[in-house]
DNA sequence: CAGCTCGCTCGACCGAGGTACAGGGTCCAT
DNA sequence: ATGGACCCTGTACCTCGGTCGAGCGAGCTG
C-alpha cells in the first residue's frame, strides 16, 4: 500500500496518529488492511503539500470532502473561503507562467532587455495580507 | 526593511546566506543598505513559498530573472520547464477549485449524494511522475 | 555622556514533516 | 521448521526553514 500511495511506510502510520488517514481495520495480528480509498487520500494529501498546502489545511479540506462535520451552511461558507483562497493561488501561478512566457520571448533580446518576472509579479502586489504570508 | 518586506531581520541573513537574495552594500559601520529591489525580491520569495516551492526552486527562479547565468538558449529551455510544471500546479488546484464548487453546489442533497473532492481528483489523477512528489 | 534602540555575528534552538532503528511478531515458501 | 520479507510499536533522529539569545558596536536623544 505503501508503495501503491509512492510513499514511505513510517508516514502511513504518521499520517494516521495526525488523523489525516482513516484509521483501518486491523487484521488478527494487528496488521492495517487499508481500502482502496486509503491510496487516493494520500495521493491527494501528497499533492496538496507540494502545492503549498500545510497538513492541518489538508485536513481541514479532507473533513470537508467526508460530507462536512458541521451544518450544510458551514460546510457551504468554508468551502467558499478555500475556493477563494485558490483563486488567489491560482492568479498568482498564472502571473508567474506570464512572467516567464515573457522572459522567454524578450530572451533574444540584450540581457538588459528582458523582462524579470519578479517584477512582474511585484508590480502586480496587491499590498494584501495572504494569510499564508506569516505562519 | 525586514518590516517593509513583513519577515524577520535573521530572515534576511538567513537569505543571503542561502544565496537568495543578493549581498548588500554596507555602510562604514557595516550596516547592510538594501535597494529597493530587495523588498520585491523577498515578498516573491514568500509569495513562491506559499505556493510550494522550496527555497532552492525559489534560487534558480531568481536566477532566471536576473538575466539566465547561462546562454540565452538555456534560459529559454529551462524556463519551458518551469512554465510546464506551472501548468500541472495551476492545473491541479483548478481541479480543487472545482470539486470544492461541486461540494457546494451539492451541498443542499442528503450527506451520501454529496460529491467528494478527492475523488474528483483522484479521478482526474494522470497518475504520472510529479517531480514534486518524492523530494 | 547615559540610556535606548537598532544592527552586527555566531551558535543554539524550534516546529513541521518525516525517517530510521531496535525489538519483536507473522506469514509463507522452500 | 527455518529463512527472509513483511508487519507491529515505540523512541530517537534528521532536514528545512527559520528564530532566539548572547555579546558587542553604532547612532540618536535627552
Amino acid at each position: 500500500m505503501a508503495a501503491r500511495a509512492r510513499v514511505n511506510p513510517q508516514t502511513l502510520r504518521y499520517y494516521e496518529r495526525r488523523g489525516l488517514l482513516p484509521r483501518p481495520e486491523r487484521s488478527a495480528a494487528g496488521y492495517r488492511a487499508y481500502g482502496p480509498q486509503a491510496v487516493q487520500i494520500v495521493r491527494f494529501i501528497k499533492r496538496a503539500q507540494g502545492r503549498g498546502f500545510a497538513l492541518d489545511d489538508i485536513e481541514s479540506l479532507l473533513q470537508l470532502a467526508q460530507g462536512g462535520p458541521a451544518s450544510c451552511d458551514t460546510t457551504r461558507a468554508v468551502s467558499e473561503e478555500k475556493i477563494a483562497d485558490l483563486d488567489v493561488r491560482i492568479a498568482d501561478l498564472q502571473a508567474m507562467r506570464a512572467a516567464l512566457a515573457r522572459l522567454v520571448a524578450t530572451c533574444e533580446q540584450p540581457r538588459d532587455h528582458r523582462e524579470c518576472p519578479i517584477q512582474a509579479q511585484v508590480t502586480s502586489d496587491p499590498e494584501d495580507g495572504d494569510p499564508e504570508d506569516r505562519p
